[in-house]
DNA sequence: GAAATAGTGTCTGTAAGACATTATATT
DNA sequence: AATATAATGTCTTACAGACACTATTTC
């Protein structure tokens, strides 16, 4: 990797992602399998997705990210945040390695995996309430990676509408409420949280209703998909 | 900067590091200039300081920026945290090139500057409040980056204990808070500042005081010099 | 004692937490 | 009517803003 103009050598360069969604009632990351070849670092090993930047395909990292986001999932535009960067010598057995670490949030509602070319398989795999990972054993340092990218999405569900980038375009507030619940690992004061998501303006009534067998609920949807709202203070219980 | 091993071209990757200090009741970043050679792209602007990872020097990002610091400062161990990364293939006229963006808070009292090896000169240049960026025009994209650093100083000033990583290791209460206002452009009450420095167990008071033609004030010293405190809500006033 | 800045006290407004109450659908 | 969940109302608590007031030094 010596480069030919400066006369020193230039680290690896990936981008990773950590695609974060609500599976059967608990936040879910997904994860691709490395392949089989002995000469692959961590083969079989599962691993957040990613991989090298391709410099004629991406303009720039967020479009690195974005093409890695659409191979996996097939959507275009959920979610997708920079989380930051790590980079050393000892994070992969190839070298000086530098990776450029996404975090994506989206409804996994319809949603069709897509086995990558480098990758043998895809899961969803579940993260508890009080981990910041998940029970296998991932390539890399991912683990750390992904540790971080919890807590970011944890930390920022106090004071931000982040968790409405979970649910499908359409939810009703209770449906809200629960992922709020699932992210922060508590309950959550309806009362509260109704004033709280009203005076933000977070969200608009659709002229639609969620049946069921009792009352049956108001259809909202987010205001603005593209950004998240900034709440005035944290959900943090009286200690 | 083909690999061997990978069969594909890697970008550059540099770290680059905005140093923030007050200077004369203004904020001000530190900028080197880029050396006066025709072939090296920019030259003769002024950069936010950094330059490319030495992979053998440097065993991972933090200790490049660590580095970096050192070098234009002397400083070993200011408050270092890392911004973002900007990576894409306009921005460095020799290719495809990701950056590593840090920001640094210190007191300039009784520092030195010094010229790197590759920055003919530096100095400090003032922030003005309503601005996010300074009268020189500097190199790269470093207008974008310096724009985001400033952002992301003034948003956690809001909520956080960062302003105090601006003075020296003793400092007044009113010292601390002129910094607040001067980083947020706009004056802060005396007795909520107080109240909320107070609950938030910030700042221990050591046994000296600071004379004047007036009553002396108590000095005081950052509890922990490591981690920022975060406060439970912000300074915003009311609307 | 005048001047100047340090430091404290009191009142008010806003938003969140706790908890009770009302509303509206299905079975 | 019973049941279940949706939606709202009221009371309390915590903390920031506004502003007045007291304290302590030098000149």
């Amino acid at each position: 990797m010596k480069s030919p103009k400066l006369d020193f050598d230039t680290p690896l360069v990936t981008v990773d992602i950590a695609i974060f969604s609500v599976i059967e009632g608990a936040l879910a990351v997904l994860l691709v399998k490395r392949p089989d070849a002995p000469e692959e670092p961590f083969p079989n090993h599962w691993a957040l997705p990613g991989g090298f930047i391709d410099l004629d395909q991406d303009a720039d990292l967020l479009a690195c990210a974005r093409r890695k986001l659409k191979e996996k999932t097939g959507l275009a535009s959920p979610y997708l945040e920079q989380l930051g960067a790590w980079g050393g010598n000892k994070r992969d057995p190839r070298g000086w390695s530098v990776t450029q670490v996404y975090f994506s949030l989206l409804s996994a509602d319809g949603l069709e995996l897509r086995a990558g070319a480098n990758a043998a398989d895809v899961k969803w795999a579940r993260i508890e309430q009080n981990e910041t990972g998940v029970d296998d054993r991932l390539a890399f340092d991912h683990k750390t990676l992904l540790a971080a990218a919890v807590q970011r999405l944890r930390g920022k569900v106090e004071y931000t509408s982040l968790p409405a980038f979970l649910l499908p375009e359409e939810f009703t507030l209770s449906e809200l409420q629960r992922v709020y619940e699932i992210v922060l690992g508590r309950p959550v004061e309806k009362s509260a949280f109704r004033k709280r998501v009203g005076d933000a303006g977070l969200v608009e009534k659709v002229p639609r209703q969620r049946l069921s067998a009792n009352r049956p609920a108001q259809l909202y949807r987010l205001k603005k998909r593209a950004a998240p709202i900034y709440f005035p203070r944290t959900f943090s219980p009286r200690g």
